[in-house]
Parts: C-alpha cells; structure tokens; sequence
DNA sequence: ATACATCGTCGAAGCGCTTCGACGGCCTTC
DNA sequence: GAAGGCCGTCGAAGCGCTTCGACGATGTAT
C-alpha cells in the first residue's frame, strides 16, 4: 500500500496539484464546488500530506521545541502538566512538539534551529543565570522562556506572577488576624542557584507581610522529613508567636504537617498552613490544605499562544505574568 | 545569514553533492583525503542538514513519537523519567523525540504515521484494554509498548517485571520471620482500569508470599491521608498478626508513614515497611524505607534501544522484563 | 600484455510539496 | 463595445537532500 500524495489527490479529483495544496493551505481563492471535490478526494484517499516535503517546500516544520532542563530539585509534576499543556495547544495550531533535554548541551539547540526541525522553541523553568539565553539571542529563533532570565530584554517571558503568590498568601494570613508569619521555601540548593520564582516568591511575601505589619521569616526546607521536623521544630522554638506557616515547597508539604502533628500543634487550631502547590496535593492532605494554585496548564497554554503570535509576525509583550488563585479550605483560620 | 546547504559544502571542498552525502552517511567508501577535508569544510562553515529535505529524499525522518496517554492517577514522576530517557537515548542514535498525548485520539497517530513524522513509535503506559493497541496492528508502524496489553502477539513490549517486584518484597519479609503481611496498592479506580502493572504486582506478591506460608492480604489504597489512614487502621485490627506492610502507591507512601504514627505503631520496630518507589521518595521518608526501585531509566532506554533496532531491521525479542532491585535501609527488621 | 574487478567520485534524477507567474473567462466601467 | 480587473485554475520551478548508475583510474588475475 503506497502512500498516497497530493498527485494522486490531484488526479482523484480532476484538478492540478496546485490546485490540490490551495484548497487545503486556503492561500488562494477556490471555488466552492471545486473545493468540495478535492476535500472528498482527500477523504476518500485517506491524504496525509508529507511532513517533509512540507517542511522542505515552505521552510515551516510545524514542529515547535519544548526545552526541559534536567535538574534536581525540580517540580516533576508540574513540569508534566507544562508539557503536555503545550502539547494540546500546539495540536489547537496544528504543530507538534519535540521534547529536547538540556543535556545534550547548546549544541542541541543549535542543531535543531540549524537544521529547520522546528519553527520555535519554548524553554521551560528558565532561571535567573540560564546558559540556555545567550544563545537563544545568538540563534534568532523565535521563542517563548517560561520563566524569567536576569535580563530579559528582547525574549518573550512567561510564568505565573510568584511574586503575588507570595503576597496573596500573606495577605490571606493577615485578614484572618496572623502577626507572626512563615515562610518555608524550596532546598537550599535552590536558591543558590539562582532559581527566580523561589526568590520572588519570598520577596512578594516579605513585602506584603510587612505592607501589613506582620514579623516574617523566610527559611529554605530540606525535603526529608526529619530535616523537615527538625526546620519546623526550630522555628517554633525560635518564634514562639508563629501562627501562620506558607509553604513553597511540594516535595515537603506532606512532611511538614506530618511533624506539626509530632510535635503537637494542631491545624489549624494552633497554626494555619497555605501551601503553593497543585490542588490535588493540597486536597490530599488532612486537613485539606488552603492553597495558592501554580496554573501551569495556562502557562504552557499561554507560552504557545505566544509563540504562534510570533511565527505569524505578530509583535506580542515581552512579559506576561500569570495571576495565582487562592483556594481557602480547612488548613486556615482566624487567630 | 542564508542557511548552509550542502551544495555550499560540496563547492567549499570542491567536491560534488553526492560525494558530501557519502562522506556523511558513510553509506559509500570515500578516500581518507577527501572525507577530511569535506568535514573540515563542515565544520567551517557550520553545516547542519535540513531535516526536511533529509526526510524527503530518504524516507526517514530521525524522529521517533513517545506517546502518553493522560489519565488520573498516573505516576508523574515516574512518567517524567521514562521521558527523559527516552530522549537522552534517542539522540545517542541521532533521532529527535516528537512528544504526543492520547488526548488527539488514534487520530494523531494515523496522522502522525501517515504524514512519515515519524520512523516509529514508543507508546508509555500501555494497558490491559489499550485502545491505541488495535490501532498500532493496523498502522503497521514500527513500535515498543511499555507495558503489556491483554493480546501482546506481534507486539514488542518492555517493562519492569512486576509480578518480581511484588515477588521481592514478600521474599524479604519472609527472610525476616514476618508470617502476616499485606500490600497496599493503587486508588480502586486504577484496578477497575485494568492497568497490568498494578494487577502483577499483587499477583506476584500473593504467590509468592504463599509460597513462604505467609499470610497475605492485598488491599487497594486511595490517596487522601485520611483514607489511608482510615484503611491501615482498619487493616490493622482486622489482622492484629500483621507485621509487614508493602506499599505500592507513590503518592501513599508518606500518608502511610504518618497514619502509622498517628495510630501509635513504630517502624520498623512494631511493623516493617517496604515501599515500591523510586529512590527518592524512599530516601527523604522517616525512617527511610527499604525499597524496590521502578527502574524508569532502564525501561525508556530498552524501549528506544529495541525501536532502534526494529527500524534497523533486526529482529528483536517480544517481550523484555526489567529486574526489580530491593534496596534495604530503615523500615524493615526481623521479626 | 589483456581482461576484469574494485574503488572513489561525479552527475542527475527524483522525493512530495509550495508558490510564482501566466492565462483564459467573466464582470465592470466608461 | 473596448479596455481593464478580478477570479479560479494550471504548469513548472524549485526546496535540499539521498541514491542510482556511470565512469575513469587503479589493482589483480591470467
């Protein structure tokens, strides 16, 4: 069973092959009834056009790059949620999607631009000092960074606005009457890495916190749980007006109510939690976890969304922060 | 900057087209002398070949489809890992990993097959009553389940041995004088699916536990903390003899931990855990659990190592079972 | 010395598609 | 009623690569 081409459509149908490619590409006018004809060619002949005598032909792969880096530390099932966001939505604008690692190094990049894979590339979980940037301007390849680089001039950014997730948690602790507030964030290894949204995350913290008055810690969080019990047992000893704890930090979450629970606080009679995770870890948890959502199917949604704007020539801003949505349930109350 | 094409190299090195094409492809001899100098002007002028053109005239595109479908319940991270070692393996055989979800239907593949994107298939996840199953016997692509369907005939299909890891730690525990032992395993939902993996496991687990003379129970396991908690009481009081407890359910694993501690039991002292996870969610537990590790690395890596030589022509065995390996640390003690 | 492989290289023919320019036929417009 | 436009379609020229057959130049066997 040969595989069938856009000739063999052709003749199916009485026309010529160009005839064949703007019916289906809609660059020229065709008549309705000739179009008609030629879509029950293609049908009937079951017609896939050849990916790569397209590609070769227009010089567009319809092939977008997602660009995972590999590290430690990472947020997989978040991650997950990002690919395959990007996924769908790239299906919506009829391109697909090849997954690259980072650790076949710049090279990878520079492959696939050079040789006309792909048409973009979204690169996920940018951080602050990303190898992955410089090259990127080198390369002139439109693409989308779901994260933010220190400089960010002339990239198109996106991610959820984590500096509000910070605030929002905050602000949720003090309109229920918390003075003395917490933050556990992500392993120390984290930050010295440079991670952005960890440390943005801290800082939109910290500001509101004290916008309202409140004392605010910040401390990483190792993500064993004895390290886990023996952070949240210092804190405790070293604020003993702590009544409000946020964690970012998805690995840990489970763990830190596990060691409130050893040493004999209760939730949320003794000290309110608002976790920044998935819903379904949040929900998971007893007591059901207040929480701030990382949207990350709309981010990848939105990533695509941008890149497409800018295969078609279309100018779009440079930053685009997604807003974070607080789900209250029974981890929080009034102090 | 015009991108390099390959007759820009030929005229570098002043040689014909076809002879660069050898001298890349290795697919004629060519002189020492000439084959040198045609990658020196490779490398000068930073030759990459266009995908696209390559796939045209050679009816192979380097791209391989790793093709998840998207359920609940699905482990994550495990999933993330197989991903990556997909594509880390697929470079080392120079093809690129095109990243596709079930969410398309069979649809996207046909597609996906028709339009020659891909040389060949790597479907992850695959279940009892796969649907993309049929589908794959009638695309006649070339392809590599992870995981085994109802009707595997005519199929390649790799994974890890289950029914042995299941088998393992009922050995263990047997070694330490348990004599009443359970497993926990997956949320209800996914034994109704029909999902091999989870079935294998408790089959593996209850023969060979049998086989020691053992007591053994085999529960399903939601996820929530307090129905872990809820269900571990329970299964302790309706069986005070117990002594071992496996679990097979990621996400349960710390709720377990912890509804252990609430109800007053100690591990390893009063109940040995044996955890089936990856080595990370093990390590960061309290006490850290003796474990059996998924080896998703290993399994991505045969799976494209199989598709690889599938598409080379080679025969290749049906069927590849991945050996569990039981780590030993904290949780387990004789009895 | 002749016949005949073998080796290294070249030229040209596609692979299946898009796109440009051309070209009839038809409708306006004065 | 002639000049000009637009519409719908066609044919052909590539896109950049692989691969086949051809062809001198060597080397080997007779």
């Amino acid at each position: 069973m040969r595989t069938v081409t856009i000739a063999d459509v052709a003749k199916h149908a009485g026309v010529a092959v160009s005839t064949v490619s703007y019916v289906l590409s809609g660059k020229r006018a065709i008549s309705a009834t000739t179009s008609q004809r030629v879509m029950r060619s293609v049908r009937a002949l079951g017609y896939h056009p050849n990916a790569g005598a397209r590609a070769l032909a227009s010089k567009r792969s319809n092939v977008i790059a997602l660009v995972l880096p590999l590290r430690a530390g990472m947020h997989l099932p978040v991650l997950m949620q990002f690919a395959t966001s990007v996924v769908t939505t790239a299906r919506q604008f009829d391109h697909d999607v090849l997954l690259m690692t980072a650790d076949e190094g710049p090279d990878g990049l520079r492959r696939v631009a050079a040789s006309a894979l792909v048409d973009g590339l979204v690169l996920m979980d940018v951080e602050i000092h990303d190898q992955r940037v410089p090259l990127l301007r080198e390369l002139g390849e439109p693409s989308v960074l779901i994260g933010f680089p220190a400089d960010a001039s002339g990239l198109t950014c996106v991610d959820l606005d984590f500096a509000r997730a910070g605030a929002v948690c905050a602000d949720h602790l003090a309109s229920l009457g918390h003075r003395e507030i917490a933050l556990l964030g992500a392993p120390t290894v984290v930050y010295k890495r440079g991670t952005g949204y960890a440390e943005r995350t801290m800082e939109g913290f910290a500001e509101a916190g004290q916008g309202h008055g409140m004392t605010t810690i910040a401390w990483p969080c190792e993500e064993s749980f004895d390290e886990v019990c023996a952070t949240v047992k210092a804190l405790l000893e070293q604020h003993p007006g702590l009544s409000g704890l946020v964690v970012h930090n998805e690995a840990a979450v489970g763990h830190v109510l596990g060691a409130l629970r050893v040493l004999g606080r209760r939730v949320p009679e003794d000290v309110s939690v608002v976790a920044i995770c998935p819903d379904d870890v949040a929900e998971r948890a007893s007591p059901a976890l207040t929480s701030v959502l990382i949207p990350a199917a709309d981010v990848g949604h939105q990533a695509v969304r941008l890149l497409m704007a800018k295969l078609e020539g279309v100018t779009v801003p440079d930053s685009t922060l997604l807003e974070p949505r607080l789900t209250i349930r029974d981890s929080t109350r009034r102090h």
